[in-house]
RNA sequence: GUCCCCGUCGUCUAGGGGUCUAGGACACAGGGUUUUCAUCCCUGCAACAGGGGUUCAAAUCCCCUCGGGGAUGCCA
């Protein structure tokens, strides 16, 4: 069994792309079969070298990967279409001989026109087959005046073709529906999509293709041109797409698309594969959380989801939090540090058993690696500014209470600094009568800034005495 | 327009003729733990698109309608 993966570099990779790249990663990985990535950046204007590192490397980084590609290489190269033309070539030579394709001299001007008055008319839009049989002399006249052909296959009249797809099962079009003669080669040399994919599929001995459905309506055109060439088509298997809230196509407007934007918030490699591959699948048990040998193990290519699947941004968020609560400290601190330097601090300057302290208070806190920057602060600023919503608390009349009542308790306070915490609270307690959210958020407030955050419990003594005390002084001074 | 695919809680899904008063997860609401936000635990809310068949029996099989998606490119 080998399977492939497929990817155009026109841009970073897309989260619905990504899903497919995940389920024939997981499939290869359940069959023991080998997975090839090949890059199809036969779109000149659109395809860059750059985009193509970013896959590459996007694609590690999730934890994929492939036996045979462009950067492993391997027996079926080269993996990059745009090298393989000569390939392309001869079998066009072959098609254009025996009268499976042949030269048509259309402008796409004129496709465009004839387009257009079908759509206008609410008539099928089918190409009208006009230079298949061009006379000689046409021909000539069209090459005198300097027009480059496209090279056109050949549809068969009057037949079915018959797909049957592991998850779609069977699917039947008529070959007169499918649009007409088909271009496999533009007229500036380059061959088409729905041409070469069949070339490579069959020179790179792809045994199954699982791809989004995007793809059905061009299968039975891959089908043809497979069985002039004669070879045999693959076994197919199309998902479900991967939608947006307003069920369309997942894209921009819905918010972060592409796998890059989502690993520079600082989601995880494993939740991310975890949440693709249930995007679309359930496990059994019902258990959610899976690392991808367990999912391997339990998923198969007839249970993938055959309806479309809305992304759930909040669940994948949820996720990511299960990830981030299980993993190990040291694992876990590695990841944050990226995220502790964006927020402005240098954790090189804190000694190592201090930061993993800090990261293991945090850790709790954190759905995505990137809320650590909000959180950080709290112990490696000397005084925090108030939000909006800590100044609003703050500013009440029992919140400058409980800060005049901070004020006096440092003055006279002789706790340490693991039991500061617990003396100011009965302190101001007792000397307040405030109880409960009334007598903590203000001294949550007083001390980090903020309303929301990690256990005062804990903070306290990883941050000490000096640096309670100037907080308290900075709000009385700020607030009384 | 035409062709193809799809249709179970708001979302991802389980189910594939009787075990369905339709199960789980996220979200949401309420409660508990935490002298606090969050975490965690418990409870609740909430769906078979509609209409016809077939059958003793339909979420499940068939047909129609409606709704959604995709394709219809010298993009992939």
């Amino acid at each position: 069994m080998r399977l492939r993966f497929a990817p155009s570099p026109t841009g970073y990779i897309h989260i619905g792309n990504v899903r497919t790249a995940v389920y024939n990663y997981i499939i290869a990985k359940k069959y023991n079969a080998e997975l090839i990535l090949r890059i199809e950046d036969t779109d000149k204007e659109r395809s860059t070298k750059e985009y193509e590192t970013m896959l590459i490397e996007d694609l590690k980084w999730l934890g994929l990967a492939w036996a045979e590609g462009p950067d492993t290489g391997g027996s079926c190269g080269p993996y990059r279409q745009s090298e393989r033309f000569k390939i392309y070539k001869d079998f066009t030579e072959r098609l254009l001989q025996n009268g499976n394709a042949y030269h048509c001299y259309c402008t796409p001007e004129e496709l465009e026109a004839h387009r257009k008055e079908a759509a206008a008319a609410n008539k099928p839009i089918v190409y009208s087959g006009r230079c298949r049989n061009l006379p000689a002399v046409e021909k000539m006249k069209f090459e005198a005046m300097g027009r480059k052909p496209s090279v056109r296959f050949k549809l068969p009249e009057d037949v079915s073709i018959e797909i049957d797809d592991k998850i779609k099962g069977r699917v039947v079009f008529d070959s007169e529906n499918i649009g007409g003669d088909f271009i496999i080669v533009r007229s500036d040399g380059v061959p088409v999509y729905n041409y070469i994919v069949v070339i490579d599929d069959a020179m790179m001995k792809i045994t199954n293709i699982i791809r989004g459905e995007d793809h059905l309506s061009n299968t039975p055109k891959q089908i043809l041109v497979a069985k002039a060439l004669g070879f045999t088509p693959p076994v197919y298997a199309h998902h479900g797409l991967v939608l947006g809230p307003d069920r369309s196509k997942l894209s921009k407007r819905h918010g972060i698309t592409s796998l890059r934007r989502y690993r520079e918030q600082g989601y995880l490699a494993d939740a991310l594969l975890n949440y693709l591959s249930m995007l679309g699948w359930a496990s059994e048990s019902g258990e959610e959380i899976f690392s991808i040998d367990e999912i391997a193990k339990q998923i198969d290519i007839e249970k993938l989801s055959n309806s479309p699947a809305v992304f759930d941004f909040q669940k994948l968020k949820w996720m990511n939090g299960q990830y981030l609560r299980k993993y190990p400290l040291d694992k876990i601190t590695d990841l944050f540090i990226p995220y502790i330097k964006e927020a402005g601090y240098d954790p090189n300057k804190i000694e190592k058993q201090q930061l993993e302290v800090i990261i293991s208070i945090l850790q709790k806190k954190c759905d995505l690696l990137s809320e650590i920057k909000s959180f950080i602060g709290i112990f490696l600023a000397e005084v925090l500014e108030p939000d909006e919503e800590t100044d609003m608390l703050l500013k009440e009349e029992d919140s400058k209470k409980i800060i005049t009542e901070a004020y006096e308790f440092i003055k006279t306070n002789t706790a340490d600094k693991d039991s500061l915490i617990g003396a100011l609270v009965s302190f101001a307690k007792g000397r307040t009568g405030l109880k409960g959210k009334k007598l903590f958020m203000p001294i949550r407030g007083i001390l980090t800034g903020r309303l929301k955050g990690p256990e005062l419990d804990d903070v306290v003594p990883v941050i000490g005495l000096d640096k309670s005390r100037k907080r308290i002084e900075y709000m009385f001074n700020r607030y009384i």
